[in-house]
DNA sequence: GCTATATATGCTCTTTGTGAGTATATATAG
DNA sequence: CTATATATACTCACAAAGAGCATATATAGC
């Protein structure tokens, strides 16, 4: 091992601040208590497209306060939205924590978000809404995605002015100019887009805002963490197999990346990366779809997928403008 | 824009017990208040191997009550922290929020971490600790690693006994049989040592424990996953650089990655990388090393840089293997 | 039968990135 | 003059990725 200085064993003498904060204790005289809320944020693939589940005609997640029997936080979790909606959870990941400072009373309201993928065709009672419904530029695959990003760009640039560093950060996240499109940046270009006062959320606002769903409180700005944090995740974990049916067909296990990545990707370089890393195996049965030969289902292979690369099936599209 | 059904702009009729959920509010009989506290991981790089800055003999991180004037959660720390200890922080991020369930009071005790860098010789009095005396298997540039694996192998191997998935687990994740070693999986690693009861923490204990200090509450977990996330972020931003002085040489660049992922890196390959992707600037000035050459010193060039975050440009890191 | 459609499979190419090696100046201390 | 470390310039092999071409095969509808 490296050897490493201060490995004394004591702390040295410390500030009676921080000798206070030791011990972990809010202020004795004003004991600081949060009311704590879980919000889920639950993803599924319907119709080629992701979407979540929502209340409030799309503008809430489902949330619930934290109760003490909870032993932890993910398991609370889990087991309050099954309790609640009858849904099974697959892949589940803490995405971000956050507070509203007012609320009259003495105390804040804290916020723990949770991504949850639940699997195709599931039952329940919540109302879809696409993803790209609240971010619309993400869809590249969308014909309507390239006016649409060729407008954002004029926006920008005309909020960039003559700041060329700021132009750069534009440039980088959009992929314009000749940058590549980076779809795991979707929390940096709603950022952005909120900072050059594009979008209702903004505290100011600049010309004519852009298409796209809005949320209550920070809830627009917590889907887009949740966008990146998953077009991040399939890349080198098998989750997208929580989002699909048990059995499926390798189409639909492209078209699944793709509503994800909102990119199309090569159809035989797609399966070489994907059968090479057998990921997959073979059933016996056959999907029959309306039209065309009937295809291979085939399932998950966990046992030699504990990390699998997805990565390499990020191709780009035809170039847009 | 793709089609995305359930737009109707209704959501569905809602089980009670949802609409409830709506309106985000905790049961109304008994409000679930919780003490609430921000962790600190404050990590710096003294002696080419990275540090973090602790309390109570290298048991605990500083951290202080969520109070009442914190603007965000992410503010609130960097305020507080550099009002305690004198420091600037560099690149701050959110690590995990977790619960205690326990407090015989009748609330929970919630912990939100945040991990932050410090740039290199700051002045402050809070201990430092390597990272790697907290998890030596890490730190691949140790001579001891070797044979530390070794050991870690046969101890895994025998708790997986014929359970070939759960050595699959092992083998993949520590880079055993023809597995390449993932500098980012350490939190992975550090979970499936808990499992295996080869730590204290652990529940059970299985035979004789690993070497590696020890942490209050969930502590070292937090650290492991401080460890995944800083190697996993210094690949594509340029976070690095707030560990650095202002001006460094490129083997002190080289020396600050190779202590983060705690491998050795080949240097022609490093410095083209580097140079070629215009991350730093050369400066007029000059180190002078106890002996040899003086070395150029050169500085962050952050105007291309923004650029680097990902315009497919990734600081050079060992690749798997 | 034929056609349209979609699965399934095999095979080239080129380009890029990367790991690794060799060689050789250059500047300083002792 | 030597040891040391910076700095720079190459080469080479190899794998992975992006892209294209070709061709079976199985179904439904006409």
């Amino acid at each position: 091992m490296q050897p490493s200085p201060h490995m004394t064993g004591h702390s040295y003498a410390l500030p009676d601040m921080i000798s206070h904060l030791e011990t972990s204790l809010p202020n004795a005289a004003q004991p600081v208590l949060c009311e704590t809320e879980l919000v889920a944020v639950l993803v599924s693939i319907s119709n080629n497209t992701p979407h979540i589940l929502t209340l409030d005609h799309g503008r809430s997640f489902p949330s619930g306060p934290l109760t003490v029997e909870h032993r932890s936080l993910q398991k609370g979790m889990r087991n309050w939205v099954e309790r609640q909606t009858g849904l099974k959870l697959g892949h589940t990941e803490q995405l971000y924590t956050f507070a509203d400072p007012l609320h009259g009373r003495g105390h804040q309201m804290v916020r723990i978000s949770y991504m949850a993928f639940i699997r195709q065709n599931s039952e329940h009672t919540l109302a879809e809404r696409s993803i790209y419904d609240y971010f619309p530029w993400e869809d590249r695959r969308a014909p309507a995605s390239g006016p649409l990003l060729q407008a954002i760009a004029d926006r920008l640039r005309h909020w960039a002015q003559d700041n060329a560093h700021r132009w750069q950060r534009c440039a980088t996240t959009f992929g314009l100019d000749d940058h590549g499109w980076n779809d795991e940046l979707s929390l940096a270009r709603y950022e952005l887009l909120w900072e050059a006062g594009l979008v209702p959320e903004s505290t100011w606002q600049n010309a004519p805002l852009l298409p796209g769903l809005s949320m209550h409180r920070d809830y627009r700005r917590v889907l887009a963490t949740a966008l990146s944090r998953m077009r991040a995740k399939i890349r080198y974990t098998p989750a997208v197999f929580d989002l699909l049916p048990q059995q499926f067909t390798l189409l639909q296990l492209q078209q699944a990346m793709e509503a994800l990545a909102g990119r199309f990707m090569h159809k035989q370089n797609f399966r070489r990366l994907v059968q090479q890393q057998k990921l997959v195996s073979r059933t016996a049965e056959y999907d029959t779809p309306p039209q065309g030969r009937p295809a291979q289902l085939y399932q998950f292979a966990p046992q030699t997928a504990e990390h699998c690369y997805l990565a390499g099936a990020k191709l780009p599209l035809p170039a847009i403008s």
